[in-house]
DNA sequence: AGCACGCCGACT
DNA sequence: GTCGGCGTGCTC
């Protein structure tokens, strides 16, 4: 006998489970997961459709409380169908389940509280006429749409410095594709969604377009979802899941800063929304056009093997210039006696910077600083060398590479320099903040980091107070980099350049890259020129030297030549096996034995499998977390791999306390 | 969600 | 006596 797991709605919480059915002989064959089918549902002679999520041949519920299904569901090609075949795709590609992936594409109905929503349609007499496209815009928008004229359209890579109106270029294909009758996806990273962002889109298309952001409750989420479906609204505006819009005639999908972490889902299924998005066009007939001034190094890559079509904005938009860039060696500071995090540079520059009447920002890169160890007077820093990647300090005064496991001793003294200053860096945006006001008296500081922000509305108030030149510096973390425009800002300092260049991850220059060259760009942005001070202590390092240089195409092809020596992707893919468990010394055990099993499955040694090594944060909620990096040329492979150690997992009650998770990098 | 079952008030 | 209110609880 075949039993079919059944889920019959997701829109109710007491529902959302799988439901057993029996198969019936004559439908054995058509009954597969991702199928739609009909069943008689409670005992009021209820008839209800419902998803295949599983087939099995054994069964937990009791059999002879078990209903048939009726009929499979065919034929029926509406928005949800189409987002089931997207769901199915989500399970083969990322691994998880049916019914996760379903929960993650079709919106659910929670408690629905209606709150009245914000009219900001009153701000907008504020605001300019609409723009006219450049030249150079127009030329890439008549690229863009002579791509769309062809049989299969490729994606669109749009590769423009901040402020090169890639934005203008969205808004003019947006309009097209609404003229054709069809609807818009335009995904965002969270922390763009600003006021201004709205403000634009309003202006240009009215009460067409609708915002998903995260301080919306599931109720009004849901409702704005029942909007598009109905076609109230023609252009959803958000984060990674606006792009499961349940939109009827899906024309364009936009991807705005493209190599955002943030399209990269940390909850099963793991998706990318890039991927994601491309799948979904080519299910719906719908394109995708996705932009960024530092493209992440996959999706240039594909742009060059001309999988994407590749359209590079080169002019900045207006008058404004692109900043001046001074690198300042950290080390020679500290030689000449300068131990403040400050260097004269960047003293001398903000002196001047604040006597004209401008303001500044002050950006600590700390991402990826945790655990690392480095040489306050030569910068040094312990590296594994099977990875390449910096090693991380753990409790146990021992330096472990987070990829193949490598340890060795803590160091007492620098190995390169013989420093006794060698130890963990722990700069905070406070610690700035507070040596600022005590070598610049009377200076008027805003900080924006995780502490500050956590409050309701924190983040945009201390933007808007800036905006509204309420301070002359503005402090902080990675946040304070991405797309905000203050026109009055004629000076960027990063203090610690390199912080990002440690972490111990293969992406960590091309990150470093990207923050760098985006902080950067924040200089100058209006009328006035900018400039751009570097703290660093590895001024040499291609990363920081191309990011100053704002040279995409130098980092790109260095960076491409290493990914290439290691096998990193997009030279390669990686499928990281990431096992969590309460007992550390059990969870390396079973990570040993899928280590083992990865090769037998394959003897001649065509995957090269690393680790189990800790992962970069090691412990959560009380659970200890390792990783297995494996490498192989081919996905199909992979995705092999993937599913034979899932089965061998579920299969070994030695794992019964293990959670195994995969992600794939391309 | 949607339907049954169940335990209390005013009606032919 | 019974018709109907909607509060719980269950649906393979």
């Amino acid at each position: 006998m075949q039993y079919a797991d059944v889920i019959v709605n997701i829109t109710a919480d007491a529902l959302d489970k799988p439901f057993a059915y029996i198969v019936p002989d004559e439908l054995s064959g058509q009954v597969v997961p991702g199928a739609r089918v009909r069943v008689p549902f409670g005992n009021g002679g209820r008839h209800v459709s419902a998803f295949v999520v599983a087939l099995r041949d054994t069964c937990d519920y009791d059999p002879s409380k078990m209903k048939a299904i009726e009929a499979v569901l065919t034929g029926e090609d509406t928005a949800d169908a189409r987002l089931i075949k997207l769901a199915a795709w989500m399970c083969r590609t990322y691994g998880g389940v049916m019914a996760q992936a379903l929960k993650t594409v079709l919106p659910t109905k929670k408690r629905v509280r209606r709150k009245k929503t914000e009219d900001v349609r009153e701000e907008l007499a504020a605001l300019p006429a609409p723009a006219v496209l450049t030249e150079g815009q127009q030329g890439a928008v008549d690229r863009i749409l002579s791509e769309w004229e062809r049989e299969n359209p490729r994606p669109v890579l749009l590769r423009g410095v901040t402020g090169s109106g890639k934005t203008l270029i969205y808004m003019e294909l947006i309009a097209r594709v609404l003229e054709e009758g069809r609807d818009v996806i335009v995904l965002i990273p969270e922390i763009a969604l600003t006021r201004q962002t709205v403000m634009r889109f309003v202006a240009r298309f009215g009460g067409r377009v609708s915002f998903l952001h995260s301080r919306l409750s599931d109720g009004e989420k849901y409702d704005q979802m029942k909007a598009a479906r109905k076609g109230d609204v023609r252009i959803m505006v958000g984060p990674r899941s606006a792009l499961f819009t349940p939109f009827s005639h899906l024309g364009l999908i936009v991807i705005d800063e493209e190599h955002e972490e943030s399209y990269h889902s940390e909850l099963t299924p793991r998706y990318h929304a890039r991927e994601t998005a491309i799948k979904r066009a080519e299910i719906e007939g719908a394109r995708v056009v996705m932009g960024s001034a530092t493209p992440s190094l996959t999706a240039s890559a594909r742009a060059e093997r001309g999988e994407y079509l590749g359209i590079v904005l080169p002019e900045r938009y207006g008058s404004a210039e692109l900043p001046e860039t001074k690198i300042v060696d950290m080390t020679e500071e500290m030689k000449s006696g300068n131990r403040s995090i400050f260097s004269g540079t960047l003293k001398e520059e903000l002196t001047d910077c604040l006597r004209e009447g401008g303001q500044a920002m002050l950006f600590l890169n700390r991402r990826g600083y945790a655990g690392f160890v480095t040489c306050r007077a030569c910068g040094y820093v312990a590296r594994c060398p099977h990875c390449d990647i910096s090693l991380t300090r753990h409790l146990n005064r021992k330096l472990v590479c987070h990829y193949c496991g490598y340890e060795i001793p803590e160091y007492e003294t620098c190995p390169s320099c013989g420093s006794p200053h060698i130890g963990g860096i722990s700069v905070g945006t406070e610690q700035v903040e507070e040596q600022l006001k005590k070598e610049f008296p009377g200076i008027r500081t805003l900080r924006m980091d995780l502490d500050t922000t956590r409050g309701k509305e924190g983040h945009g108030k201390i933007l808007k107070e800036f905006g509204e030149r309420k301070a002359d510096v503005l402090i902080g973390t990675q946040m304070i980099v991405k797309g905000h425009d203050f026109p009055n800002v004629t000076l960027v300092g990063v203090l610690l350049a390199d912080l990002s260049l440690n972490a111990q991850d293969y992406r960590a220059a091309e990150r470093t890259f990207q923050l760098i060259t985006q902080a950067a760009g924040r200089a100058g942005r209006g009328q006035k020129p900018g400039t751009a001070v570097i703290q660093t202590y590895k001024p040499d390092h291609f990363a920081i030297l191309t990011a100053a240089a704002q040279n995409y195409e130098a980092f790109y092809k260095e960076e491409m030549s290493y990914r290439r020596i290691m096998h990193y992707p997009p030279e390669g893919l990686l499928l990281a096996v990431l096992g969590s468990g309460e007992d550390p010394a059990k969870l390396h055990e079973a990570m040993e034995y899928i280590r083992r099993f990865i090769s037998r499955i394959d003897p001649k040694n065509a995957f090269s499998a690393i680790g189990p090594a800790p992962q970069t944060v090691g412990k959560v909620r009380d659970r200890y977390r390792e990783v297995i990096y494996i490498r192989h040329r081919e996905r199909e492979m992979l995705v092999k791999a993937r599913s034979l150690i899932e089965r061998y997992t579920e299969m070994n009650s030695g794992f019964a306390d293990i959670r195994v998770e995969f992600n794939l990098s391309t």
